[in-house]
DNA sequence: GTTGCAACTTGGAACTGTTCTTACTAAGGT
DNA sequence: ACCTTAGTAAGAACAGTTCCAAGTTGCAAC
């Protein structure tokens, strides 16, 4: 299922940027990856096909997509405390994020789920706020995931 | 009121640990402060006073107070995108945050200013997610405070 | 009040993730 | 096929944080 990379693609290519292969081949690992990766970890990943790839190249076309809105930027998402990295998202839907603090793994949240929770309903958003005009919310639970419920750590 | 600074040094001394001039600083400056202010923040603030303090024993201090659950580290809290420093909150009480995005600022929003809110209220927390059991939430408002929501921006 | 020592502080080096710079390269309109 | 301009590579620079070795000090025990 390509479809998510090559959208992405047209969008760039609709705004005048040019598809290098470079572009495409980020575009291609990140597109359809639910697992918020790292610049470092794309870079990795793209390394033993393209040898000579630059990290400034990795980061030039993030930023492009993040401008573009193809891709969110997520400071909040570092599950281990010691990597201050930020992780990208391609999921442009509005949902929340669940990072499991034993696995460190992020799941997205679509806002359904929270109302299929046992507990009471989620108030549709946006909400507002006493003194305060919200335009975005940012939601991050932090517990453990299903497999690590049942098994103590995993990876 | 330094009702709060003084309880912090209480619960220190009370796990065992020395109350140096630069621990008490510390402490006094980032106690009642309410702007959720960065390591750099407090040691320039702190620096005029001690001129021989080193960022290591504002981190460590910080380390410190985290481990005792007497102070929180937000990584989401980067209302400018370039700065990537951890801000750190002494509200120990259950809330969520709002950034500005005109002035920067971040305030802090207690759980029951949600339900004061014009929207559906909020429903209690904690929350279940299927397939994942949440212990803990953060959420961040991006949005206008009601300084800006007036004039265009501020400081 | 003195002493002893573990805990603390200092200053600077090291480290991590990201951004910038410069010179080279290639996409894609014509 | 050519030319312009945007993009790329490589590495230096940078910001925020952590680590380290050496010197200092809070404070418990005497």
């Amino acid at each position: 299922m390509t479809g998510r990379a090559d959208r992405m693609l047209a969008d760039l290519k609709r705004a005048g940027l040019k598809l290098t292969p470079q572009r495409i081949a980020i575009v291609r690992e990140l597109a359809d990856d639910l697992s918020h990766p790292t610049a470092q970890a794309l870079f990795e990943r793209l390394r033993p096909a393209y040898p000579t790839m630059s990290f400034a190249t990795v980061y030039s076309t993030l930023d492009v997509l993040v401008e573009r809105g193809l891709l969110s930027p997520a400071r909040a998402l570092s599950a281990d405390p010691g990597s201050r990295a930020v992780r990208f998202d391609p999921n442009t839907e509005p949902h929340h994020h669940a990072i499991c603090d034993a696995c460190g793994n992020v799941v997205d949240i679509p806002l359904d789920a929270l109302a299929l929770a046992p507990a009471p309903p989620a108030p549709p958003e946006p909400l507002a706020l006493v003194g305060f005009r919200v335009l975005r919310e940012e939601r991050t639970y932090h517990g453990l995931c299903d497999r690590c419920t049942a098994a103590p750590a995993a990876t």
